[in-house]
DNA sequence: ATGCCTCAGCTCCTGAGA
């Protein structure tokens, strides 16, 4: 059984890729999907259903959305942090098999005291106070998405002239750093991976080329599932692709 | 270079992404 997360960057212009990396991949049982840009309406929810998955979906116009793509039906569909009102549609959590899967596409933050900024940490907040609760009702739990954040100068290719920006500040890895707190572990870092791994390339200057990139899209599992994970990996190959999303899929394998 | 690509949409430019 494998779980995976993948930023698409409009689910409508990516919706080939996504169906032929399922169709590729198919002992992924769980695909969250981040930035999907398209209304509830407007979801090719037919098309995932006739190549066998079920789908939930929380979507908006133009920016953000979320979904879960399953091969088992999701059940006690969660939308967005509870108790955190937010008209961006971020957050899509399911129970799925005995696993609780929390789909998320954190704010991006654009700078260090921006508005934005300011929001991304109130975000992060809400994410914290709500998984502790979470956690305590669904002890098999995976948080997995587009994080925006990344962990330390492993995980970014040119950590000395990135260093404090955003995706790369001690708040927001402060952040990370409470997130692990709460017994959820990175999944990726559980292995010996290859260096200047990462799953976000900008789409100018040749960035994927050159790989000139970021690991900013992670997946975490819960203590409990600790034990199960069996591997972590990032799959490039989408990325190679002809108008490709600027990230890629992470995967996760539980036995 | 407050740009470089890409996407959506109040679409031939702008805002946002990361």
């Amino acid at each position: 059984m494998q779980i995976a997360t993948w930023n698409v960057n409009s689910l409508t212009v990516r919706l080939p890729h996504v169906l032929d990396w399922l169709q590729a991949n198919p002992t992924v049982g769980v695909l969250a999907l981040q930035e999907t840009k398209t209304t509830d309406d407007k979801f090719p929810q037919g098309a995932f259903q006739d190549a066998g998955y079920a789908v939930s979906f929380f979507g908006q116009k133009t920016y953000n959305g979320v979904a879960l793509i399953t091969r088992q039906a999701a059940t006690d569909v969660v939308r967005n942090i509870p108790g955190f009102p937010d008209d961006m549609a971020r957050v899509i959590t399911a129970t799925v098999d005995d696993l609780r899967i929390v789909g998320a596409y954190f704010p991006n933050g654009q700078a260090p005291e921006s508005d934005k900024f300011v929001y991304k940490m109130r975000w992060l907040d809400a994410l914290h106070d709500w998984l502790v609760e979470e956690l305590r009702a669904h002890p098999r739990l995976v948080l997995m998405g587009d994080f925006n954040i990344t962990w330390d100068d492993r995980d970014v290719w040119d950590p000395v002239a990135l260093a404090g920006t955003i995706h790369c500040t001690d708040e927001e890895r402060a952040q990370l750093a409470r997130l692990y707190a709460l017994g959820l572990h990175d999944a990726f870092r559980l292995f010996e991976q290859p260096e200047k791994s990462y799953s976000w390339w900008d789409y100018r200057e040749f960035a994927f080329r050159r790989n000139r990139g970021l690991r900013i899209d992670h997946i975490l599992v819960s203590e409990p599932l600790k034990p199960r994970v069996v591997a972590c990996t990032i799959d490039k190959g989408p990325r190679k692709l002809e108008r490709p999303s600027d990230h890629t899929p992470v995967v996760l394998t539980l036995g």
